[in-house]
DNA sequence: TCTGGGGTCCTAGGACCC
DNA sequence: TCTGGGGTCCTAGGACCC
């Protein structure tokens, strides 16, 4: 009997926020765009008196002031050096003529659903991870087939891709392997609108020269230190010796990179899974004082818990530990959380336990960002009873 | 010109209980 | 009185991901 070979997708839009932006506004196709920033740069619409046509325009990325980042470019915008999670400022700074977007999550998670729901319907063992990827669970669709670059494996693939554009307007990329871990890495490998299957032998051919950063788990701090001892490249990593990664990275992150190096992965596709915390935070537009500005914190202070407890009514859940996180102008951050007897979903109880949580910290510097949090999640309707703070809490915050 | 917002998971120490 | 473990929960910070 022949071992059973997995086969798993993993599936990742292209640009998704911007291609979302281009499908409203097609004549930006084949132009620099970032999607990013606040809202203070939605495309102004105006009638052309000659020809009554509706004429746009839009904001450009010169002169912007503020803390933005940004969260998707277009490839024409990435080949002006531009990425996600860059300071805007600076994208500014390096591309003042490429055109800027206000985000719009609606429309975003509406197309989100749209492309899942066109792949389930194809595959339904489907793991959800964040709007706009997923793994795909392909061993059982392919009946008995030759699951490596087999044509049904690609035909099925390709399949997928067709649907997700029929449903959507949308290009994806597909990577195909026998595992989540060089599934993921696969799907990055012919972007945008790829299609690559990984079998027997591709390891040390395409993935061993890749860097070690590529690797989904390990970030720029790990690479970092990797690197300071000389390990670059995955292939490095996978020849690095054992004993030496667990010494210098401990048990479970040393054995775990050498696996992931060596392509090896057995984690399954989830398919669902119950929210562990909900949160909302804030980045000031400028630092505020706690001293200077105390009524503008303890309004937004508010408002955080309002739309935290909002979260939590809409989704249906109550939770135990409430906490905040400060962020202050040198960019240091601090948490604080208490966990309360009785699951919550209280706007005035949240509010009194987080201000608690914020009287422990000392506030010494402006403060740069502000959040509060809701963990310890359980079902409203798995518990017996619910805490309320019985009247509207008029504690101080900032004293 | 620095560095968003929403999450997950891990670690490590201390409290507390058996 | 001293000497132990193990297990679980709580808290704070940090790395990482989308």
């Amino acid at each position: 009997m022949r071992a059973v070979t997995n086969v798993i997708a993993h599936l990742d839009m292209d640009a998704f926020y911007a291609s979302v932006e281009l499908l409203r506004y097609p004549e930006l196709r084949g132009k620099p765009v970032v999607i990013g920033g606040g809202q203070r740069h939605q495309p102004r619409e105006t009638i052309d008196p000659a020809t009554n046509d509706v004429v746009r325009s839009f904001a450009t990325l010169e002169g912007y002031v503020g803390r933005g980042v940004i969260t998707t470019a277009t490839y024409e915008a990435r080949a002006l050096g531009l990425h996600s999670a860059m300071a805007m400022m600076k994208a500014a700074a390096k591309a003042p003529q490429t055109i800027l977007l206000p985000v719009d999550f609606d429309a975003y998670r509406h197309y989100s659903r749209r492309f899942k729901a066109a792949v389930r319907a194809i595959a339904p063992k489907i793991e959800d991870r964040g709007i706009d990827e997923i793994y795909i669970e392909l061993t059982d669709l392919i009946a008995g087939g030759d699951a490596h670059d087999g044509a049904p494996v690609r035909t099925l693939a390709q399949s997928i891709k067709d649907a997700v554009r029929d449903a959507t307007g949308l290009s994806c990329s597909i990577g195909i392997a026998p595992n989540k871990l060089l599934a993921k890495i696969a799907s990055d490998l012919d972007k945008p609108d790829g299609l690559t299957l990984l079998g027997d032998g591709d390891l040390e051919r395409r993935i061993w020269p890749l860097p070690a950063r590529r690797i989904n788990g390990i970030g720029p701090k790990t690479a970092a230190r990797l690197a300071t001892l000389g390990i670059h490249t995955i292939g490095d990593l996978a020849h690095a010796d054992r004993a030496f990664l667990v010494a210098t990275f401990g048990r479970a992150h040393g054995e775990w990179m050498h696996d992931a190096a060596h392509g090896r992965d057995e984690r399954p596709v989830v398919t669902y899974s119950e929210p562990q915390s909900i949160s909302r935070e804030t980045t000031f537009e400028r630092d505020l004082s706690v001293r200077h500005d105390r009524d503008l914190l303890s309004s937004i202070f508010t408002g955080l818990c309002d739309g935290v407890a909002s979260d939590l009514a809409r989704k249906g859940y109550v939770g135990r530990t409430i906490g905040i996180k400060l962020r202050f102008d040198d960019f240091k951050t601090v948490t604080r959380d208490r966990t309360i007897d009785c699951a919550t979903q209280d706007a005035a109880l949240i509010r009194r336990v987080a201000g608690e949580c914020v009287r422990r910290v000392a506030l010494s510097r402006r403060i740069r960002l502000f959040g509060v949090r809701v963990g310890g999640l359980v079902r409203v309707d798995a518990v017996a009873s619910v805490a309320r703070e019985p009247s509207p809490s008029t504690a101080k915050l900032f004293d």
